[in-house]
DNA sequence: AACCGTATTCTTGGATACAGAATATGAGAT
DNA sequence: ATCTCATATTCTGTATCCAAGAATACGGTT
């Protein structure tokens, strides 16, 4: 019907790459959704995608429960489902779990990163600092930022933390604030510490410094959302002060 | 065939209660997960478990997917399932993850939970106590242990929080260490602590209490479970001394 | 004109059918 | 007796079909 009004909405299927359908088909969706052409809270019908993607609704319905249990779509009482709507204190809270997870996965991976590692480490910061410097697409700043991060809770060697990290990070993709004026230098500076902590294998340094980045990155992401600076009760409450890692009694953040 | 060798080996479904089939099916799969009798590493046919059931593959399908995003089954490459082993490794890491996650539930709850329900917590403690006085079943215990723990994550009132904490809860309702002689009557003590810091209202305090009560829980486990007390380079790692909620220097562990 | 009830259509959940892959079993050869 | 290869069975993934429930739209009534 309508459907030639919307020609090509979503990436076609590789063929043979994954092993069935249902993978392939959340990955297309995910794709969709990571790069906003299924729009926040759009409603996604199994039948459409299963026409798009020229596949039977079977593997859809599998996908979108693939991508439901990792937070991406929102399953409404009746079975419909829409693409999830990140509210602002979804935000917030994602901020505030990945602090406590990340910092964690850092203070580990103090230990556990080998050196070949963190030299990888520090030069995907240099290439960041180049792609930074010479004002790449914010898509190459994130996917090198993803990168960092991921390298140091993957060398933590603990799955489910890892897990519960990525899973974090993928719904969040939008929501960086990368684009933010000068977000980029600052982030290259705290990742900086972050590596030096590790070089000198020191967890209490790493954590704290980890603590310190993802605080940095939420504080100015509220500013430019602008949201009201200091109340919305949660904040103050999520990120305060006495925060882990913080060291007891002057605890109040450093930058 | 061999059918009526395994008479009722699932919980037949409650008709009516659940919404769709596949969350009944998914309840009935997780009690037997969670009872043992489906024993770790056993294999999981959609056939067999929709003969028992009465439904069809399709409902089971989807009650696999959904166990398998809990954690409580893996699927295997080519899609063959079977209940999940934990491994020791897979305990540890649970212990650290939750530690970590509970302890920041708790630090919030401090501040977000109402009079009410911090008596709520009190007098489940209370039933706890008791019911370890009159040496009442462990599945007793356990259930009264995690409705303590689920009151304080709810309370904390940020919904991912809560949904990771909860996941990782499920995963091990099997190596609890509470029928461990003694154990019960310490978790009470350590109960009370966090009881006792959230009443003062006091985020450090609240989270430091957790962290304490979690770790003693896993040092108690480890040593019951005959693992060679002080190596296993995880541990040493993970739950060692400098941990957040510590007081930075004299960091070394209460108990 | 507004509100309520009914009917139609749309969409999802569940069942059944089919094909392909993997594993187990058995026979034959060395 | 053991190893190998071929065959048969079993189980999963995919497609198609059917039924039930919800939302919307339309018409009647006050």
């Amino acid at each position: 019907m309508a459907e030639d009004a919307v020609p090509t909405q979503l990436r076609q299927i590789r063929p043979g790459v994954l092993v069935n359908l249902a993978d392939a088909v959340a990955e297309s969706l995910r794709a969709a959704i990571l790069s906003g052409q299924l729009k926040s809270g759009e409603r996604i019908l199994q039948e459409s995608v299963s026409a798009d993607l020229g596949v039977s609704r079977q593997p859809v319905r599998d996908a979108l429960h693939r991508l439901h249990a990792e937070g991406l779509v929102t399953e409404l009482p009746n079975g419909r489902v829409i693409v999830r709507e990140y509210t602002h204190e979804d935000i917030c809270e994602n901020y505030l779990v990945r602090r406590v997870l990340e910092s964690e996965a850092a203070r580990i991976a103090a230990v556990m990163m080998t050196d070949a590692e963190i030299d990888e480490l520090q030069s995907v910061n240099q290439s960041f600092r180049n792609a930074a410097h010479e004002h790449d697409s914010s898509t190459v700043l994130n996917q090198l930022n993803d990168r960092f991060h991921r390298l140091i809770r993957v060398a933590a060697r603990h799955p489910m933390l890892e897990g519960f990290i990525s899973s974090l990070w993928a719904g969040l993709t939008i929501a960086t604030p990368l684009s933010i004026p000068g977000r980029a230098e600052r982030s290259i500076v705290q990742h900086e510490e972050i590596v030096a902590a590790l070089r000198t294998r020191d967890p209490q340094a790493a954590q704290r410094a980890m603590v310190n980045h993802i605080d940095s990155a939420c504080r100015e992401f509220l500013r430019s959302s602008g949201v009201p600076p200091s109340p919305v009760l949660g904040m103050t409450i999520n990120l305060g002060p006495g925060l882990p890692g913080s060291s007891g009694k002057g605890h109040a953040a450093r930058t």
